[in-house]
DNA sequence: AGTACCACCTGACGGC
DNA sequence: TGCCGTCAGGTGGTAC
């Protein structure tokens, strides 16, 4: 799940649910999950309240109040849950804040790939993880610049971290299904205006997808998203979608419209 | 700098 | 029903 609209969604919900409230205790799952000991997190949550979050990318940092940031990374399977304390817990809970008011927010993490730390210099955690510029913040001009000191195939290149932060596998597929390009094209070989289209192209699918909750199902019928399945109906034309394989990850595409 | 592989984990699904 | 292989939206390391 978690690409930037997925931890954008999770950000808002957070902000949503659990801002502002006293916390009463913490509970840990799995300890690999943790980049940070957890006496420290212990230490500078309970009793403390969430005040603001911030996202870069695909992860989430958390700020506590008059304090440093708790931060989130979902992995491939993680999520947040925010329940009422009352009956049965969720599966898979990696990291629990129980707050006084008798909810708990909940780092849900079956696949157990995603981590959970404290920073205390964002910038410096930025360095540390090797982030570029976030997708959705950076300028058009940057995105293009960024992209034209590259080689190599263009989808490899939009999901490197280190170039700009928050494009996943799956976005990376939308993006290049509605510039019409193949996965696999080199970088070399687009101009400039290529990749000013794909700016405004990744901007408009990140905001239409965070409106719809970044679910799948609701994502809009031009969207490839929903049909990533071999021999899937193309949403454009009668082509049908297919699988390759791009930097070891499972690519799906339509050959008709992606000729680029 | 780019690519190809392996590893980390666990669940779901299809084939036999 | 059970076992096996494959796949899944993440990152990090190695070697060429």
């Amino acid at each position: 799940m978690p690409e930037l609209p997925d931890v954008e969604v999770f950000k808002q919900y957070l902000d949503a649910t659990s801002l502002h409230k006293k916390i009463d205790k913490l509970e840990f799952g799995d300890d690999i999950l943790f980049d940070a000991d957890q006496e420290v997190l212990e230490k500078k949550l309970q009793g403390k309240e969430l005040s603001k979050t911030h996202r870069i990318g695909k992860h989430l940092l958390v700020q506590v109040k008059n304090d440093d940031w708790l931060s989130l990374h979902f992995g491939m399977t993680g999520k947040l849950e925010y329940y009422q304390r009352n009956g049965e817990e969720p599966e898979y809970q990696g990291f629990v804040i129980r707050f006084k008011n008798g909810y708990n927010l909940a780092f849900i993490c079956p696949r157990k790939f995603g981590r959970i730390g404290w920073v205390e210099n964002v910038e410096e955690f930025e360095e540390e993880k090797e982030l570029g510029p976030d997708a959705l913040r950076l300028e058009k001009q940057e995105f293009v610049e960024i992209l034209e000191s590259k080689r190599g195939m263009i989808k490899t290149a939009l999901m490197d971290q280190s170039s700009l932060c928050g494009i996943g596998n799956i976005y990376s597929d939308e993006i290049l299904y509605q510039c019409r390009i193949h996965p696999k094209k080199d970088l070399s070989k687009l101009e400039p205006n290529d990749l000013e289209e794909m700016y405004d192209k990744m901007q408009e699918i990140f905001r239409i997808s965070i409106e719809h909750g970044a679910k799948p199902s609701e994502l809009p019928a031009h969207f490839i998203i929903p049909r990533r399945e071999e021999g899937a109906d193309c949403p454009e034309q009668n082509g049908k979608i297919e699988r390759i394989e791009v930097s070891g990850r499972g690519c799906y595409y339509c050959p008709e419209v992606q000729t680029k």
